[in-house]
DNA sequence: ACAACTCGTTCACTTAAGTTAAGAAATGAA
DNA sequence: TTCATTTCTTAACTTAAGTGAACGAGTTGT
C-alpha cells in the first residue's frame, strides 16, 4: 500500500530507502471504513488527508441539509481550511467508500520538512499546482450551466458519477437532486434524438 | 508607495533596510492605466502581479462574451494558473482602474527565495492561506444563489459593487447582466416593504 | 452640440431550477 | 427473504434565470 504513496511522491521528488522509511514510521497510514466520519463541524484539527485508495467528501450541513462541495478520490489530498485558519471546522468529512487514508498533522510536516528539504519542495508544488487547478476549476463553475457542469465532469471525473450517490453530485454541482434528476433525463433525452 | 508592500509583507515576516533595498532594486513597481491588458489570452508569461492601488481582474471572452471570474484590488497577489502549468493564458488580465502593481516574474522569486529563506516562508504561508480562501469562496459560491453571493459579496467586499461595472459584477456571480439588475430589484424591493 | 457607444434597466417571453409531494427502485439489516 | 430505509425519479406548480429587444442615461470623440 505505502507504494502508492511513493509512486505518486517519485513524480515530485526523488526518494532514497531511509527516507521512505523514515515516512513509514510515521505510522500514518489509515484504513477507514465506509460511513466513518473523519471530521465534524465545530471540531478544531491539525490533520491533512490524502487519499491512496477510495473516496472522501467534504459537506457543510445548512438548515439541515447537507452540502457536499468536495470529493476526493485516488491520489488527492485535503488539507481543511480550517488546519490554516486554526478554527474549528465548518465542514464534514466523511468517508464515502471503504478506503486507505494517510492521516498526518501539521506538527508532523513541519518536523519532516525541516530534516528533508526535499519535502518542503514538494508541498511547495503541490501546494501552488492544488491553486492553479481549484482556480481553474472555480471560473468553470462560474461560466458555465448546470447542465454543462454536469457534462464537463461526466468527461473529467467520470468515474465520480458511478460512485457517488446523486444527492451528494447535485449539491457538488450546485443544484438540487429534482435539478439533477432532470439533468440527466434530458441529457438522455437528447442522446436518443 | 513601497511601504504599501512593506508595511504588507510584515504581517508576515520581519524585513531589515538591506532586504528592503533589494525589493527595491529589483524595479517591479508599475503604474498602469486603466484599460491597460496586462496579459491576453494565448499568451506565455512568468508574470505575477501585486496589487498596490487600484483594481485589476481576470476575464475569459467565450463566444465574443466576455466571463470575469475574478478581481484582485489592494493587497491581493494573482499568479495566473498558466505560470505554474507553463501553458499559454486562457483568460485575459486588465486594468479597470489606474492602478499601482508590482510585475515579478517567477525566476525573480526562485532567486530571492534561495537567497531569503524568509521570503520561501512568507510565499509558503500566502499560497497556503490563498489556497484556503478560495476553497471556502468555491464552497460558498456552490451552496448559495445567486442572489444570496450577491448579499454576500455586499457584505464582504462592498467596494466593488462601487467601483466594478455590473455586466462585469454579473459574470463574476455566475449570471447575466440582466439577472443581475432583477436580483438589485428585488433586494430594493424588500428593503422598502 | 451632436452622433456614436457603452452601460444599466425594463419588458415580454422562454427555459430551467426550486419546491412539495408521491411513488418506484435500490440498498441494507434482521 | 422480507421489511425498512435510503436514494432516485416523476409530476405539478412556483420562482427565477436566460434571451432578445428596446429605451434612457451617461460617456466619448469629433
Amino acid at each position: 500500500m505505502e507504494d502508492v504513496l511513493f509512486d505518486f511522491m517519485s513524480k515530485y521528488i526523488s526518494l532514497t530507502e531511509e527516507e521512505k522509511n523514515v515516512i513509514i514510521s510515521l505510522d500514518i497510514f489509515r484504513s477507514v471504513k465506509k460511513g466513518t466520519i473523519l471530521l465534524k463541524e465545530g471540531q478544531k484539527t491539525k490533520d491533512s488527508y490524502f487519499v491512496l485508495k477510495g473516496c472522501i467528501r467534504t459537506y457543510y450541513v445548512i438548515d439541515s441539509e447537507e452540502k457536499t462541495t468536495g470529493f476526493y478520490t485516488e491520489m488527492e489530498a485535503l488539507t481543511p481550511p480550517c488546519v490554516v485558519s486554526k478554527t474549528p471546522s465548518e465542514y464534514y468529512i466523511s468517508c464515502i467508500e471503504d478506503s486507505i487514508i494517510t492521516v498526518s498533522n501539521s506538527d508532523m510536516e513541519t518536523e519532516i520538512n525541516s530534516k528533508f528539504p526535499k519535502f518542503d519542495i514538494m508541498c511547495k508544488i503541490l501546494t501552488e499546482e492544488l491553486l492553479a487547478k481549484q482556480r481553474i476549476d472555480f471560473d468553470e463553475f462560474k461560466t458555465s450551466s448546470p447542465e454543462q457542469r454536469y457534462l464537463n465532469l461526466l468527461e473529467k471525473r467520470p468515474d465520480l458519477i458511478q460512485r457517488v450517490p446523486q444527492y451528494q453530485l447535485a449539491s457538488y454541482l450546485g443544484i438540487k437532486p429534482e435539478s439533477l434528476s432532470r439533468v440527466r433525463a434530458r441529457i438522455a433525452d437528447k442522446n436518443k434524438g
